[in-house]
DNA sequence: GTAAGATCGACTGTTAACAGAACAACTGTC
DNA sequence: GACAGTTGTTCTGTTAACAGTCGATCTTAC
């Protein structure tokens, strides 16, 4: 009912801009826009019944954020990942959720902080009864979660930036493969990890699970 | 000549859209447009003798750079950034710098990067006759060389996507004091980590190069 | 005096239309 | 048959104009 009230207040009103954003953002994340497809902005301008000057600024968006690059007179296509480049992204994963944990360590009071992130693996367990999908938000809302309760901006903006690559790796392994990597025992030991506050363990949990996330990915 | 004809034949033309991008971010990251200025796209294009919709393309990807931020109904305004903010920034750079470190240490093939990475320093040092700025100039060269080696282009993105932010972190605390933190020596150490291959000390020479940093720019 | 209402101005959101460059196909000449 | 010149076509780059909304200022009624 809350959010009801709250979408009647004003959250429904986004831009076009933003909903275009969305749906592109969602259409290349699930493979309805396979990697590779050149992206016409005519064209698509009128599948979205939107206007050249409003995608073009979403376009932008998505490109920094890595689903879109730039071929030869600035032809834009979905980002096409490989082995590579996923172990690339699941790198840089790690170096910032490690951060992230360093952070929390570092916190005095952590029992809010502990007690949030074992609600967002509530909603993990409760998720794998549901769809493929539902399992892969309520992971990606776990660890969003972590970056976010440190309460450094910064890195939740990069981790942000980040997401967007993260979903075409999964989407890349598919999302059977994907979702071996959504073991709730797995993320419980991050938490209790971070629950003792022993940094390095929290790291090197992290850093493992990352890991091997990324090697279920690339097989 | 190759580098000549290349420059004559089509890097000279950019288009719009990046040259306001380029002025804008020089503006904002050397002052001239004061932290809190509000950016009215109706004044900037005609400042910029371009026209809004080129302009708007070019302050999405500024947003997303963190250098500006929107307030309320889509208004743009430089960003602000308070000494929390830069030592949190300064945290990310440190996991990402960390991480191209041991990065370069697992590589079996270190020679050629030590030695660009001190043609780097080198220029550091001639530099250092030279402005305050192209001190800046050498120094945010170094580290991003160092992230590009690697190979990790989601490591240089990201690195690159916090580049605006840090050059702010400068601003914020003055040339004169920002070019403390771009001695030769403290440089020269991370090469010389680097170059034993030992991933710990690099990572730890990096930790306390970053955290000496902030503390020197929010004073 | 003050509060509700009307009017104006200043911005952003959005759109349609105008250039111009690259690529492909077609034609004519030798 | 090969090749230079010439149309078209298809895109992106760029612009100017329209629409809507919020806030400020001024009015008016009580």
């Amino acid at each position: 009912m809350a959010a009801e009230s709250m979408s009647l207040l004003g959250l429904e009103k986004t831009s076009l801009r933003q909903q275009a954003l969305a749906a592109l953002r969602r259409a290349i994340t699930t493979g309805e826009l396979a990697p590779g497809t050149h992206l016409v902005e005519t064209e698509l301008s009128e599948t979205l019944q939107i206007s050249r000057g409003t995608l073009r600024e979403a376009m932008r968006e998505l490109q920094q954020e890595g689903l879109i690059s730039a071929g030869a007179r600035g032809r834009l296509s979905v980002r096409h990942l490989d082995a590579k480049e996923i172990r690339d992204i699941f790198s840089v994963r790690a170096a910032l959720e490690s951060l992230a944990a360093r952070e929390l360590c570092a916190l005095e009071d952590r029992a809010s902080v502990i007690k949030e992130l074992r609600a967002a693996i509530d909603e993990m367990a409760e998720a794998a009864e549901d769809g493929l999908e539902g399992r892969i938000e309520a992971d990606l809302n776990f660890h969003r979660t972590m970056c976010r309760l440190t309460g450094n901006e910064t890195l939740l903006h990069s981790w942000r930036s980040l997401e967007g690559n993260i979903r075409m790796s999964i989407m890349f392994a598919g999302l059977e493969r994907a979702v071996r990597n959504m073991d709730v025992k797995r993320h419980s030991d991050i938490v209790d990890a971070l629950e003792t506050g022993d940094a390095t363990r929290a790291t090197e949990t992290i850093g493992a699970h990352m890991e091997g996330a990324a090697s279920v990915l690339v097989g």
